[in-house]
DNA sequence: CGGGTTCTTGACTATCTTCAACGAAAGTGG
DNA sequence: CCACTTTCGTTGAAGATAGTCAAGAACCCG
């Protein structure tokens, strides 16, 4: 998963469900905290999501991390680049993933359509990647957290009341490690918006979206909403 | 282009030349300052570059523009999500390109070699992003400058008496919107990276890498080359 | 319950941005 | 070809945003 902000041109293109599956393997079960792969590992599978969250990340030599994505149900991970994983891959909770073998994608062979769903995955997933790079790249400390939880409440949210509840497996650094930001300016940042009754906090892992519409226009950068919230 | 740090895993398998081109399409010409495609366009045709340079640009609706890549000699551009293109392109320069039909890529048909490598550009592709990345992410202005000239200094760095030289065909406002900065940060740092003698600027497009391992030092966040260049 | 981790908050600082001015370079039209 | 205009790059000063360091609170787990 990747923050992107749904352009105009996916709204045809959702793919709100997991398809693929036309299965060849039996499921994995992964616990929270196992790895599914490190970084230099040859790549034999990849794997869809069933259930659970992942947690794919990169190293510096001096220790400064970048998680690179999170895999929630319908992601596919693992894609391999010269034969070997990239990232190092960690299950945040319990998960159920599908795996496909690693030549389906790169020759096909005998399921053509499964080789074909595998490719889409990735090409969507470069155009994921870039609308990364925009909030990486040019956006701030709230409109960073602000466009995270309105994802999160997009892909995983569920009714609670009025309001859309998003559970967060993944601690403050991991959080900060993906948005390029530090687990203090996240947790100010979760405080900010708090305050100002955008969100509430049932637990540390748990959000509540309050108003939506003000979380997306802090997430979209509207400086008339920066502003009412300062306040 | 992305600003990738060469892990240890792909120094087996550096595409140093242009493979590909069993060529089904006749090559493309582009004028400097032409686009080859907008953001929304059906695609059609993907293109290899055989010379020029590419840039590769998304637009926020409030103007904010990230440089998601530049496509230099070797790289492939437009890799379609849901069939378009998600970013616009234009000619920094006169440029050659090959194209390849988008079929080959998404169905193969008669050209099996063509299609398999063409998957495997957009998985380096994936890799590739993920190392830039941690770059948007995780480094300083110094570090991502110096990155990136060490990278154009591995991919076109021309020799030029006992230094390399580096052209950049780009603006300082599109090495910003590619670095996640601003162009007078831009600026700023190669002022510094001048001044400290690491670097020399031929004229303003023309960079001379003067001390290449200070560089590669300053890339990776040496604080003691840091220190010393600060003094 | 106790110890360790994670999260939050505060005070301070560094880095980068913003705003503004100026000079150099490049494009335009007489 | 030269003057004019515009764009682009550099530099400075001031300010804002996010980072660092440090301490305390909340949470988790055995």
């Amino acid at each position: 998963m990747y923050v992107t902000i749904p352009s105009e041109f996916d709204v045809e293109a959702r793919d709100s469900a997991l398809p693929l599956c036309p299965c060849n393997l039996t499921e994995t079960r992964l616990r929270g905290g196992a790895y599914l792969y490190y970084e230099g590992d040859e790549v034999d599978r990849l794997y869809q999501v069933k259930s659970g969250v992942l947690r794919l990340t990169r190293l510096l030599e001096d220790g400064r991390r970048q998680v690179i994505a999170f895999g929630y149900p319908g992601d596919i991970v693992g894609f391999p680049s010269n034969g070997r994983h990239h990232t190092d891959c960690e299950a945040l909770t319990n998960a159920r993933l599908q795996p496909y073998r690693r030549t389906t994608l790169e020759n096909g062979g005998s399921h053509p359509q499964l080789h074909h769903d595998l490719l889409q995955a990735a090409l969507r997933e470069i155009s994921a990647m870039q609308d990364h790079f925009m909030m990486l790249g040019r956006k701030s400390a709230v409109e960073k957290v602000s466009s995270f939880l309105c994802v999160l409440k997009d892909r995983v949210g569920k009714p609670q009341g009025q309001y859309a509840q998003v559970k967060l497996p993944m601690s403050r650094a991991d959080i900060a490690d993906f948005l390029g930001l530090t687990t203090e300016t996240v947790s100010r940042t979760f405080t900010q918006l708090r305050k100002s009754k955008v969100i509430a906090l049932e637990n540390i892992h748990t959000v509540i979206i309050l108003r939506p519409d003000a979380l997306l226009a802090l997430a979209q950068g509207d400086n008339a909403a920066q502003r009412a919230q300062a306040a």
